[in-house]
RNA sequence: UGCGCGAUGGUGUAACGGUAGCACAAGUGACUCUGAAUCACUUUGUCUAGGUUCAAAUCCUAGUCGCGCAGCCA
């Protein structure tokens, strides 16, 4: 076994679709659990996939089963080949050193293979597992290579009767469907001969017909009071060039049709969806047991999607966000598609805590953005080396310490960690201090620096407010403090009580870097709620670009790693980062109990 | 007035006929060279009404409320 599957810190999750799953092992019901992640490569994948891609590979590595990446690609009007590497590129980021070892890929360019059971035709398309990263020969499956083979299941329908070729308009298919409450109608074309729809569909797919002429259609009941289940469509006709099958097809299949036989021929056990898609399972039982199929089939199962607060999940939405430049991009770090949250710092773990401690049930129900942004910080607690920087600096000339004077002071990088160790860093006569961390007019409670008062500089001496320096305007330019020389860390008065430490940073030595302060996207818990527009609800302040003045070891950050800067945020660097200009973002502001003392009175 | 699904503190989630627990949030205190972290303590809950049972969040009946479904989207 490999080290991606070593048991895991927290206990194993526990859930009703798990429950069925152990069940299902218990009884030896497959020979192996085999579940997949569908996504439709026709945006970036967000939070609400974590959850399901921590579900589906979560079931995988806990019962020792597969889990294929397969790209859900029928609709060629809608889906990019941008969207398919973009859904690549952020499973193997989510899974990375935790589920990589049950990742189902398969061969590049391979199709599935006809085989023989029982004597009866099949196709299978097997998985490979536990491949490296650096492995190109793989790749993900398609739906989209099925087509030849779900074209097949879909002759086999109409040689058992079980479909045909309709010609109503896409209006009058609608007309003829009925409503919920009402019955549909049979159409017209409903009863023509098994010959006749082998020909009529053969010259669908031979290109004969232009877009919506006709359909092919499961021959089941109109009159079902299910909905999904009155003669559903099974193909339509697109003129249309498909990102991965090329101009091969004219005819696509539809989710229904091309779903449950696309986990068919991969051999998934457990199919596992969103609510939405109760409704369609009795549609999903029904091709595949219409199809006389020798291997074991599969079966639908279906959980409450993620919903966090002050968040938007919806694609449709993203995609609006990224086309009017409300944000930069899709991987904007304020956004919730993966690919931004792991701009912003947040790590793979923290994010698969997140998605796997909100749990799955059949309930609808808003996540609070709370519960994410605590597992974030307990993960960046852990690992994040502390660092000082000030975001708002204003300078402090301390008047009794000697002008041309450093010293190299330690510091420890992570209390959290011993192993991480010490570093060093430069103090000298001049340091800035955080705005906030001075006030004139001091609220009650306000333990930090105050004319007349003390406050600690972290690791380095104890000073004492002498002077308020004020430019013509009455800004405040410059403090003026006297130190207490042997306050230092280690010193003869270094114990004296003192409330309030601060962070700071040599004013010769810092570096400059440019922070840009991420907060959350929208200021509502729910930006959608009764309907209104989402955008309405933003929070203008998602983001404040400052030019921070940091400690020199800042210089070195590297991008895999995380900061805390102390008493303030966690930090990681960007990829716009560059050797000649510093660019942080902050991932997410430490707790901060004196904020919402403020805010009390 | 169709079909399907659901309902446990402020928010989520457990308890599978036998002490309603956990996390987040909120609050109080301790500690602190991070107003962080940590630690201790506290507040708040089984949709309603009947029934079965020694015993019901759990089983039964009826209701209430909420969500999904009428794309040639997935």
């Amino acid at each position: 076994m490999s080290t991606d599957s070593a048991p895991a810190a927290p206990a194993a999750p526990s859930d009703f679709i798990r429950d069925i799953v152990a069940q299902h092992v218990a009884e030896g019901k497959y020979a192996r659990i085999h579940t997949r992640f569908p996504p439709e490569p026709n945006g970036y994948l967000h939070i609400g996939h974590a959850k399901s891609i921590c579900l589906n590979f979560g079931i995988a590595r806990e019962f020792g089963g597969i889990c294929n990446l397969r790209m859900d690609d029928t609709n060629p009007t809608k889906e990019d080949i941008e969207y398919v590497e973009s859904i690549e590129e952020d499973v193997e980021w989510l899974i990375s050193g935790w589920a990589r070892d049950k990742y189902g890929l398969k061969p590049k360019g391979k199709l599935p293979e006809a085989q023989s059971v029982n004597g009866k035709p099949d196709f299978h398309s097997p998985a490979v597992v536990g491949q490296t990263h650096e492995n190109s020969t793989l790749e993900p499956f398609y739906a989209s290579d099925y087509f030849d083979q779900i074209c097949e299941y879909a002759f086999t329908l109409i040689k058992k009767g079980k479909a045909y070729v309709c010609d109503l308009s896409p209006a009058d298919t609608d007309a003829y469907r009925g409503a919920p409450d009402k019955p549909g109608k049979d159409s017209p074309w409903r009863n023509r001969s098994i010959e006749e729809n082998l020909d009529l569909f053969t010259r669908m797919k031979n290109g004969e017909f232009p877009d919506g002429a006709r359909t092919l259609r499961a021959k089941i009941d109109m009159a079902a009071p299910n909905v999904w289940l009155r003669d559903p469509l099974l193909y339509r006709i697109r003129h249309t060039a498909h990102h991965h099958t090329g101009e091969k097809w004219c005819i696509y299949p539809m989710y229904d049709f091309a779903h449950c036989l696309s986990d068919y021929i991969e051999g998934i056990t457990h199919s596992i969806c969103t609510l939405e898609f109760e409704v369609h399972r009795p549609l999903y039982d029904w091709i595949l047991e219409s199809l006389d199929l020798p291997r074991a089939l599969p079966k639908q199962y279906e959980f409450a999607k993620l919903i966090p607060s002050h968040m938007i999940v919806s694609k449709r939405k993203l995609i609006q966000l990224v086309n009017e430049k409300v944000v930069t991009g899709w991987s904007d770090p304020r956004l919730p598609t993966i690919s931004g949250i792991r701009r912003r710092g947040v790590t793979a773990e923290a994010l698969r805590n997140f998605a796997i401690g909100v749990g799955v049930t059949k309930y609808i129900s808003t996540t609070d953005i709370a519960v994410y942004e605590h597992a974030v910080r307990e993960d960046l607690n852990r690992r994040a080396l502390r660092r000082m920087g000030v975001l708002r600096p204003l300078k402090v000339v301390i008047t009794n310490y000697p002008a041309g004077q450093v010293e190299e002071l330690d510091a420890v990088n992570n209390p959290e960690d011993e192993t991480a160790g010490k570093r060093k860093v430069p103090f000298s006569r001049e340091v800035y201090i955080e705005r906030d961390d001075f006030a004139e007019v001091p609220a009650p409670k306000f333990f930090r620096l105050k004319p007349g008062g003390e406050v600690r500089l972290k690791y380095a001496y104890i000073i004492k407010c002498d002077e308020v320096v004020k430019d013509a305007a009455g800004n405040i330019t410059e403090l003026c403090c006297t130190a207490d020389l042997d306050s230092k860390t280690g010193g003869a008065t270094a114990g004296r009580k003192i409330k309030g430490t601060i962070h700071w940073v040599s004013a010769a030595h810092a570096v400059d870097a440019e922070v840009r302060l991420y907060d959350r996207l929208f200021s509502e818990s729910e930006p959608e709620k009764d309907g209104r527009d989402f955008k309405t609800a933003l929070n203008p302040n998602s983001l404040e670009v400052v030019t921070a003045k940091l400690e020199p070891s800042l210089k070195e950050a590297k991008p895999e790693l995380r900061y805390q800067f102390e008493r303030l945020a966690y930090f990681c660097l960007d990829q716009d980062s560059t050797a000649e200009r510093l660019v942080f973002n902050r991932t997410i502001t430490l707790k901060d109990t004196w904020a919402k003392e403020v805010k009390k009175s």
